[in-house]
DNA sequence: ACAAAAGTGTTCGCTCTACACCCATGG
DNA sequence: CCATGGGTGTAGAGCGAACACTTTTGT
């Protein structure tokens, strides 16, 4: 159970009884400071052997399909009721060397604080890897990679879901940043500004940044419950 | 090959040897004058006889996902390339009585006018139904749909894909009530008009409408070359 | 006092919306 | 000549894009 199932010495035995496997891929995506960042293990899979691959596991057969994901997901981080999106299912015959496996593809968005590495207590445990940096990855996971990518860029944009991967309590400046890197654009302060405040959907904290060396900037954290409500009234969130 | 794998008494035989089955359900979109339709067949698997049940099938041990869609496509419909799009993976343990199969939905958009239905030449032919008159489906088909139907909605908005479920040749007119139609909104004729012009996908053509008791029509198509290019060079399309 | 990022308003052009009348045809 | 849907323009409001200087803090 604890184990990836696809690096289990059993898995080749386990396949040939299967027409088919079912497996969840996730693309963990984190944002650490500056840097949009991915999860992934080190692959022991014998034709991938030292490449890097996404967190997956195959489905079991008493499992819903979500709950798949969500075990999958809290089995490598360690972290319960993490944003969860299903984005697309490959199929191809060949994209799993070891038979039929078809792959449900998620991502997911964690804040990288709450992520903590075992450091070693856990064998093969996942690590961040900058997305830009991401060479040739196992399976076809380069692609699950990349449409993961786009549809998170899709996302963020009409939902407010990039406040999943801030801390709780966040600048207007850090948001702002994230979603230049995710989007890969330069976005207007005074504009971007502008354009959240008005959705009334931050929560403005009494605090203040300490201890930097400019102007302190506020410290806002994103209204749920208030988002939801409006979102209800007709808001429409755009970004 | 030519029939309902789910609806082939061997099914349940070849059931026992499945870990897994995989199936394609699609929603296939006709639009008939006034009214979006969806095809649908009667089912005769045990606990849903006599429901309706979207097209599907499984997809055999030897073909990509994508390839199952269209052959499964093209048995019922007797349509090459058709419109496909893969919408979400069901994988609830318990969505089909005989075992545990994982749905992977399409929508498809055809027009009506290609779709000859064969008179009873095939036994267990699909039919049009119009989509505000549905009742139950069988197995989970009813949340099919509904999440395909959401899918198309905002796949028209942003993708000139509307077209797929217009003759060749249309008016300015049936554009918009397509769009009316699908979306459940009334639109403006003369803004609809410009937005849509302004575009300038479409291919104006010489003929107009005749045997009408009104001014008659001018008839366009759509141009996909010239969006297609348009599009690289920035184009937004947006209705 | 200097460096560094925070915070703040206004103008202009474009897009969206709302809205009413004449036109071409068949019966 | 009447009924039917086709086809057209304009004015006002709201929205997005561009743009520069002051504020607050640490060193």
């Amino acid at each position: 159970m604890e184990k990836n199932v696809q690096n289990d010495p059993k898995y080749l035995h386990t396949k040939s009884k299967m027409n088919y496997g079912v497996s969840v891929d996730c693309v963990v995506f984190g944002f650490d400071e500056n840097d949009l960042k991915v999860l992934l293990i080190r692959c022991d899979l014998i034709p991938f052997k030292h490449l890097f691959s996404l967190v997956g596991e195959l489905v079991e057969a008493d499992e819903n399909l979500e709950d798949a994901a969500n075990r999958i997901l809290c089995n490598q981080t360690s972290l319960n009721n993490i944003f969860l999106r299903q984005v697309k299912t490959f199929g191809t015959v060949d994209r799993h060397p070891y038979g039929r496996v078809f792959s449900v593809a998620y991502f997911s968005l964690v804040k990288v604080s709450d992520y903590k590495l075992t450091n070693g207590k856990k064998p093969n445990e996942a690590h961040w890897h900058e997305i830009s940096k991401i060479g040739t990855l196992a399976f076809d996971h380069n692609i699950i990679l990349q449409t993961c990518l786009e549809a998170l860029r899709n996302q963020v944009r009409e939902e407010p879901v990039g406040f999943e991967l801030l801390p709780e309590v966040f600048t207007i400046s850090q948001l702002q940043n994230l979603y230049e890197r995710i989007l890969g654009i330069e976005l207007d302060k005074r504009n971007f500004r502008k354009k959240i405040m008005k959705m009334k959907i931050l929560i403005e904290h009494d605090e203040s940044q300490s201890n930097v060396s400019h102007r302190p900037a506020k410290y806002y954290s994103f209204d749920k419950v208030r988002y939801e409500k409006l979102k209800k009234e007709g808001l429409i969130f755009e970004l």
